[in-house]
RNA sequence: GGGCGCGUAGCUCAGUUGGUUAGAGCGCCUGCUUCACACGCAGGAGGUCACAGGUUCGAGUCCUGUCGCGCCCACCA
């Protein structure tokens, strides 16, 4: 039973993460789960209430490593985790990783770079290969961290993106998709990264201002001496151009209409055609048009069936259609051009600009915008769908303001571009007939071309976008689309915890995907917690070097430490600057709950208690039994309305309170000068209720504890009963004379450090005493904590000796009088809100008009106000 | 151009339907090598809750405006 004298979490945190794992606790048997929840039976070792809960992890990245953000989202799942566990739920936490297609290709890209090889050159297959083989090198890795987060995962459902059957999920959704036209294939303006060399979405590209400049070029009308004056931001593009756009009805250019320009440089004829796409009053009312590099010119080259000239090409370079200029990096070839634009004098103006640039989300490289054969999920008729959820209430955000940021983005999205030009990944199921150009979408690879019979068939050979996958996890890792008890028992999921970051990536997408196969939402709530960042508060990246790994801060602190302090900086939504100290003084508290262990298992030896019983009932209880037994009620009920409604860091702020300020500071102050085993049985449900948030010490310390107890416990503190709040302590009269002791105690304290005190006062407090509010054995403690010697006599008799008792009651007396001129005051308030609540309340228009919770809340409070003034008149009448 | 959020102690931040004296951690000051803990104990200083109005018996909390900061979305050359 002797703990320890240094608390070392590196000494158990890893004996119990492990131990955790192997006895299997965290394991749930869906038939098992089935049946128990059919028939409402209890389970032996926690009291079964036949509910479920279930979620699943975000799947991190197989070949990337766990950042303190992961920390953060992990250690808020699993407080929920194991507090609905605890709670006797069939709970089941899944996790899993993810193939993050481009992300990982370039980290084995780079890798293949150092040995100096490209991909192209060890080819398609062997690619893959050596991805596989580095997601089996360094795939161990997050799960080892998982690990130490103390992460309460059920190891045995572990998943990974492209596992088998998940890729038959993925082709599954894809073909069903497909079959039912919401998937279709086509020549479109995408947003394509020269730098990966693949398409990527919408949602991947990150805008940025940037100071540029607008140029102004001049464009001659055919066969006339008059000439258009045109602006771009990017004059590289003019080579493409392939018409001038005015506005229909702009007056200055009606008699251009149907004329023709003349391009200059290439001095290729481009007609001037009328859209609306040209604002009248911006720069010169006239735009160029490039249907094959803007997003918004493509649309008029379609509506007016223009050319579409590509200049640019995918690695970025000018192509022959650029003529001189081919062959150019488009940068250079811009340069070139104004150059030449100037010489012959057809650039008119250069002024500054600031322009909004597309840049790749992971790469940074400009974005160029270039027409090109992809895959795209008609997304509106999904979106119409999850909206509809959310509105309905089907899935709930926490915080809830974060539903407008998803409204907005749905009602705006546009189709999804899911084909990748990426070797790592699913593989469309799509096959090419070489011979008849059939395309056929399928389950199974098909032998033969279907339509012509022809064996020349192909595979599509594009990727799919990585969050096609992911946005099937909640229920691809649970079987689908196999009718499987797992996904019978455990979908739709309870809550998905995530960063906001990924709402739009990853969350719509699910939602969307979910609704859409299942037919259900894969979840009912979704917490968005906020970022993690550095002490300065800036973002946490790699390229700025001050990224933390979990495991050096476990190392140094102690999981637990790091638990709690990031939980209890964790209000919902709000960002987090990672500041040590903060973790520091987590460490130190830890250490407190160790040492306040060491102190009861010590006194537990010298009071001759050898067995500690739970189930004993300890007989009468004393004053600070009564009060402790009030404080941590009050403490589990304020966790668990916290745990309810997300607050994590409102609970871990109760728990750390009541632990050492209530627990530790007063109770355990009290209790080592007459120790007894009701002592045990609080500290064994104060271990319970922290077990949440601080897994590995609760653990370490409730098995101790349970090691000298005769009676039948659960095998692990994780699968004990999470203590709940009952009866109202508060009442009690014993609570009271404690909250006096306080007083008291704090008072003497206050007398020790020289304070004055009118004579006067001290000997009316004396007879206060006197009347029996306090015990012998109270005013020993009180003596004792107080460090005063004082005698009896001199309490009672000397007014000069009896400094402590005479002190308190001064104050005592003070208060008295400053509480009846408060109470006063009170009354005239309350006197004040009665009369105009009332009034409020007789007014009918009023009252027809409020919402009926608003009526009905003022009246609790008029009746709230009417006893609190009601109990201030009768003690007001006994100060007379 | 739209949308969202923030401004509270020296620093980092809590403060859920308005309600006694606005809190925590760190830092700072004073006193304690008290037999669980100096990763500790007891006490203290420090706030016109950005500013100006308004609603209310009562505003850090609700409304309007101003200033400062951040984020997200957006095809205006």
């Amino acid at each position: 039973m002797q703990l320890e004298k240094v608390y070392e979490p590196q000494r158990f945190e890893p004996h119990w993460a492990q131990w955790w794992i192997e006895s299997g606790i965290f394991q749930v048997d869906a038939k098992w789960a089935q049946a128990r929840r059919a028939s409402g039976a209890h389970d032996a070792r926690s009291e079964n209430t036949g509910r479920t809960f279930s979620l699943v992890i975000p799947p991190p990245n197989v070949t990337g490593s766990l950042h303190i953000g992961h920390m953060l989202e992990h250690t808020i799942m699993d407080v929920a985790v194991r507090w609905h566990r605890m709670q006797g739920e069939i709970t089941l936490w899944l996790p899993g990783t993810d193939h993050a297609g481009i992300a990982t290709q370039m980290v084995v890209e780079r890798q293949l770079a150092s040995e100096g090889l490209t991909r192209k050159q060890l080819g398609r297959e062997e690619f893959e290969r050596r991805v596989w083989q580095w997601k089996e090198e360094y795939g161990g890795r997050i799960n080892h961290q998982i690990r130490r987060e103390g992460a309460s995962v059920d190891w045995s459902r572990e998943r990974f993106t492209m596992d088998p059957g998940l890729s038959r999920a993925v082709r599954e959704t894809f073909v069903r998709l497909w079959d039912k036209g919401l998937i279709y294939r086509g020549e479109y303006m995408v947003n394509w990264c020269p730098r990966c060399q693949t398409a990527i979405s919408d949602v991947e590209t990150a805008h940025e201002a940037i100071e540029g400049y607008l140029w102004h070029i001049r464009y001659q009308i055919r066969g006339s001496g008059e000439a258009l004056i045109v602006a771009t931001t990017r004059p590289e593009t003019m080579l493409g151009d392939t018409a001038l756009v005015v506005h229909p009805e702009d007056k200055r250019y009606l008699h251009l209409h149907g004329t023709t320009a003349i391009l200059p440089i290439l001095g290729r004829e481009i007609p001037i055609i009328a859209d609306p796409l040209a604002d009248p009053a911006f720069g010169t009312g006239v735009v160029k048009v490039t249907p094959a590099h803007d997003p918004n010119d493509f649309e008029v080259g379609k509506r007016h069936k223009l050319p579409f000239v590509k200049v640019i090409g995918e690695d970025a370079r000018m192509t022959n259609a650029a003529g001189p200029y081919a062959g150019l990096d488009r940068f250079e070839a811009r340069k070139r051009i104004v150059a030449a634009l100037e010489q012959s004098g057809e650039l008119v103006k250069t002024e500054p600009y600031t322009v909004s640039i597309a840049k790749c989300d992971r790469c940074k490289t400009i974005i160029e915008p270039l027409v090109s054969t992809q895959w795209f999920v008609r997304i509106k008729p999904l979106a119409a769908k999850a909206m509809e959820a959310v509105r309905s209430g089907k899935i709930r955000f926490v915080p809830d303001d974060r539903e407008i940021i998803f409204f907005q983005w749905m009602e705006n999205i546009r189709d999804w571009c899911i084909s990748r030009q990426l070797w790592w990944g699913h593989r469309i199921p799509a096959w090419h007939c070489h011979n008849c150009q059939e395309i056929t979408v399928a389950r199974e690879t098909p032998a033969l071309c279907p339509k012509c019979h022809s064996t020349e068939v192909e595979q599509d050979s594009d990727v799919l976008d990585t969050w096609f996958s992911s946005g099937l996890w909640p229920f691809s890792t649970l079987g689908w689309p196999d009718d499987t008890e797992d996904l019978r028992t455990f979908y739709p999921t309870s809550l998905l915890i995530t960063g906001f970051d990924i709402l739009f990536f990853w969350v719509s997408r699910m939602i969307m995907l979910g609704i859409e196969c299942t037919g259900d939402v894969p979840f009912r709530e979704v917490h968005l917690h906020g970022l993690v960042r550095d002490a300065e508060r800036q973002k946490i990246s790699k390229t700025k070097g001050n990224v933390v790994d979990p495991l050096d801060l476990i190392e140094r602190y102690g999981t637990d430490a790091c638990r709690i302090a990031l939980l209890i900086s964790a209000a919902p939504g709000a960002d987090i600057a990672l500041k040590t100290d903060r973790i520091e003084s987590a460490r130190a508290f830890a250490n407190k709950l160790w040492n306040a262990s060491r102190l009861l298992f010590m006194n537990m030896e010298r009071s001759g208690i050898d067995s500690w019983d739970p189930k004993e009932s300890t007989g009468s209880l004393s004053t600070e039994d009564v009060w402790i037994e009030e404080r941590l009620n009050s403490c589990a009920a304020i966790v668990d309305d916290a745990l309810k409604a997300h607050r994590y860091h409102e609970a871990a702020q109760a728990l750390w309170d009541f632990v050492w300020k209530e627990f530790c500071d007063w109770y355990l102050e009290v209790k080592k000068l007459q120790f007894d085993s009701h002592a045990l049985s609080v500290y064994e449900r104060m271990l319970r209720l922290l077990h949440p948030f601080m897994p590995f010490v609760t653990e370490e310390l409730w098995q101790r504890l349970m090691s000298v107890s005769p009676a039948e416990h659960a095998k692990s503190l994780s699968l004990a009963p999470y203590p709940k709040p009952s009866g109202s302590w508060s009442e009690n009269k014993k609570v009271e004379e404690f909250r006096l002791i306080q007083r008291i105690v704090t008072n003497a304290r206050e007398i020790r450090a020289d304070r004055k005190i009118d004579p006067k006062l001290q000997l009316e407090s004396t007879l206060h005493l006197r009347d029996g509010l306090l015990s012998r054995s109270d005013l020993t403690v009180i003596e004792s904590l107080a460090k005063l010697k004082i005698t009896q006599t001199a309490m009672v008799e000397s007014t000069d000796v009896a400094l402590p008792f005479t002190l308190t009651i001064a104050l005592d007396s003070q208060s008295n009088g400053a509480s009846r001129l408060r109470l006063e005051k009170d009354n005239a308030r309350l006197e004040k809100a009665i009369v105009t609540q009332s009034r409020q309340l007789n007014d009918h228009t009023f009252v027809s008009k409020a919402p009926a919770h608003v009526i009905e809340s003022m009246r609790a409070k008029l009746a709230e106000y009417q006893a609190q003034l009601k109990k201030n008149r009768e003690l007001l009448d006994n100060f007379e």
